[in-house]
RNA sequence: GCGCUCGUAGCUCAGUUGGAUAGAGUGUUUGGCUACGAACCAAAAGGUCAGGGGUUCGAAUCCCUUCGAGCGCGCCA
């Protein structure tokens, strides 16, 4: 349990021994910081409840605390508030049990099963801005929630299905008509046939489909058509679409990659597709299915709806699969195969309502368990300067890989000379662009639509992921310097800066808790920002390798090493790397 | 029309289970490298928390209302 944990336990103990039942009181990091420490505001709710002035309630209580030896320099002002500080032996014992092991300052939450779907690639189509923070997010939730002890599944849900698919496969066919995925005497192996289309020609393709598409009533109904030919595994198409995903899935795996983005499952729409009869089963038995227009929908409104409920689409008038009824086979897919305690949908805000609709209908036909929690993690939109969904100058997209360069070509030119290597600059300067990105990324709270400029990713200097980077490497070399003498415990905590780092390391367990209530990383990043800076300011102001007494020496060397190991796990659960210099 | 999200410093954003004096970065002005990496540190200036009303010991935070913005609302995914 971390001390911070333990330190809550017993102020609850004491309110009680006090005279007082009340329940989650936690010392909250004081914001008056020349009263004490920590505040408690527990006297001003208490006084409601015991028909006393909330002053005598803060007295009785600050008594019981004084009896206490970690606690120093209680005070209570008015209307209620109690102010308290620990002592510095406290502090000092305390660090060098986070200092025998950072997880001692971590607590593990009870055994739970999650799956997170994030990520949001589409086959055929390049990754983009708008996947930045679906990608980001997931990654790091996943990591955070590995952190306290979870077992999670991320799964990359990939988009291979519906009609971007058939619309890529018929202009293959306009542009290649002869191949042999469209000849109907074929009777070869489709394995073997060579495609002549690179990832980088379906980057094109789609986006001139799906633009004709929306001009030409023909077309969009043959692509209709092909797109139903995919759904019923007909030969040829279905082995071409077969050959695109593959091709597809190899460039947004090598994207994932730079951005330290992992799936352990990397399923997709059509994979869920083989649950469809079942899932079809379920709900025609339970008499779910109403006939509308030619298509099969269900009713997923109740009284309490505030406003009007659409009904889910489940199949389609021209009796195509919609993705309502995707994302309900793969709820029964991971509901059979894995048995998920919570389902984490982390995709763009924009798709609230289609969840909710979904959920409904997965409640209504008990396609999961009734206690399994299916959380929708909605985070904001990018938008560009004119507050509307991004769009680069020339009105195009602003892929992925083209962020990351120009990102890149800004630490490029800020590396150290005397990295000298060629590949090592390079790697070394992808890996600061990245942490860049992510960082700017996870700053904004989780459901904050944000501005995408250009400019702010490829930042480098004030609260950046180049700060947080640049900042751990010169403790990691100042550690390295160290390397030969002993450093094992802290004794002395000398200056007020030392003593609000000790603060801010106790508190760790605070940000990890709201982090995994909120989803939103933001805090987590704000968190490394305060206590790196803190350190930058106690590093530039004292001596600590150069210092000439060796207790003082010794301790600040110790606080380097947790500070620095703390960043180290933070930065890993971003999904940020730390280069060895920069 | 109905619903969701939101409006905080010049700009970009924190702070929202109600707590004391509303924060950070950036930009502007200024100071600091013969001390361990200056992608660093320090200082100044910058606010009617969109407007109005209410709830209470206390409101950026909760409720009502006006104005403004973005998004969503059955055959795209």
């Amino acid at each position: 349990m971390s001390i911070l944990k333990e330190l809550n336990n017993d102020i609850n103990t004491i309110i009680n021994k006090a005279g007082y039942e009340a329940e989650n009181i936690v010392l909250l990091p004081s914001n008056r910081k020349d009263l004490g420490a920590y505040q408690l505001n527990c006297a001003m709710s208490l006084a409601k409840t015991y028909h006393k002035s909330p002053m005598l309630i803060a007295q009785d209580i600050k008594e019981e605390l004084e009896k206490s030896s970690c606690f120093v320099n209680v005070n209570v002002a008015s209307p209620g508030f109690i102010n308290l500080s620990l002592s510095k032996e406290y502090l000092v014992s305390v660090l060098n049990e986070i200092n025998s092991s950072i997880y001692n300052n971590i607590d593990k939450e009870e055994k739970k099963k999650i799956i997170i779907d994030y990520g949001g690639a589409n086959v055929s189509k390049a990754l983009h801005v708008g996947h930045l923070r679906s990608a980001n997010i997931g990654e790091a939730l996943k990591r955070l929630a590995k952190l306290v002890g979870y077992e999670v599944l991320g799964d990359a849900h990939l988009g291979d299905y519906g009609r971007p698919l058939g619309l890529v496969i018929l202009e293959i066919k306009k542009r290649y008509p002869y191949l042999a995925y469209f000849n109907t005497d074929y009777k070869g192996n489709y394995e073997e046939v060579t495609l002549p289309i690179t990832n980088k020609d379906l980057e094109e393709i789609y986006p001139y489909a799906s633009t004709k598409s929306k001009e030409d009533e023909e077309y969009l109904e043959e692509a209709r058509e092909i797109t139903f030919k995919i759904q019923n595994h007909e030969r040829g198409y279905y082995d071409l679409w077969k050959k695109i995903v593959s091709i597809s899935k190899e460039d947004i795996k090598s994207v994932y990659d730079e951005l330290n983005v992992s799936f352990d499952l990397w399923l997709g729409e059509s994979d869920a597709m083989e649950y469809f009869e079942e899932l079809k089963d379920i709900f025609t038995k339970k008499n779910l299915l109403k006939d509308s227009d030619g298509a099969q929908i269900v009713e997923v409104a109740n009284e309490n709806d505030k406003s009007p409920m659409p009904p889910l689409l489940f199949i389609k008038s021209n009796k195509a699969i919609s993705y309502a009824t995707t994302d309900l086979a793969t709820i029964l897919q991971r509901e059979k195969n894995y048995h998920p305690d919570e389902i984490w949908y982390c995709v763009d805000s924009r798709q609230n309502l289609h969840f909710e609709q979904v959920f409904r209908a997965a409640r209504l036909a008990n396609l999961v368990r009734e206690d399994v929690k299916l959380s929708f993690i909605g985070f904001g939109t990018m938008n560009g300067k004119d507050g509307k969904p991004f769009k680069t100058r020339d009105g195009g997209i602003m892929t992925l890989k083209n962020l990351i360069k120009i990102i890149n070509a800004e630490t490029m030119k800020r590396l150290n000379t005397n990295i000298e290597d060629e590949k090592e600059r390079e790697s070394i300067s992808k890996t600061v662009a990245i942490a860049a990105l992510k960082c700017a990324d996870f700053l904004p709270f989780r459901t904050t639509d944000y501005i995408f400029e250009e400019e702010k990713f490829s930042d480098l200097e004030g609260k950046t992921g180049p700060y947080l980077l640049y900042s751990t490497i010169r403790m990691k070399s100042l550690l390295d310097k160290a390397s030969s003498i002993s450093y094992q415990k802290i004794s002395l905590l000398e200056t007020p800066e030392e003593e609000e780092l000790a603060l801010n390391i106790l508190n760790l367990p605070t940000v990890i808790s709201k982090s995994l209530e909120a989803k939103s990383l933001n805090e987590i990043c704000e968190y490394l920002y305060n206590i790196t800076s803190l350190y930058n300011k106690f590093y530039s102001e004292n001596r600590i390798l150069t210092e000439k007494n060796n207790e003082l020496k010794e301790s600040r060397l110790v606080l380097t090493k947790i500070i620095y190991e703390l960043n180290i796990l933070l930065l890993d659960v971003l999904g940020i790397k730390v280069p060895k210099k920069m």
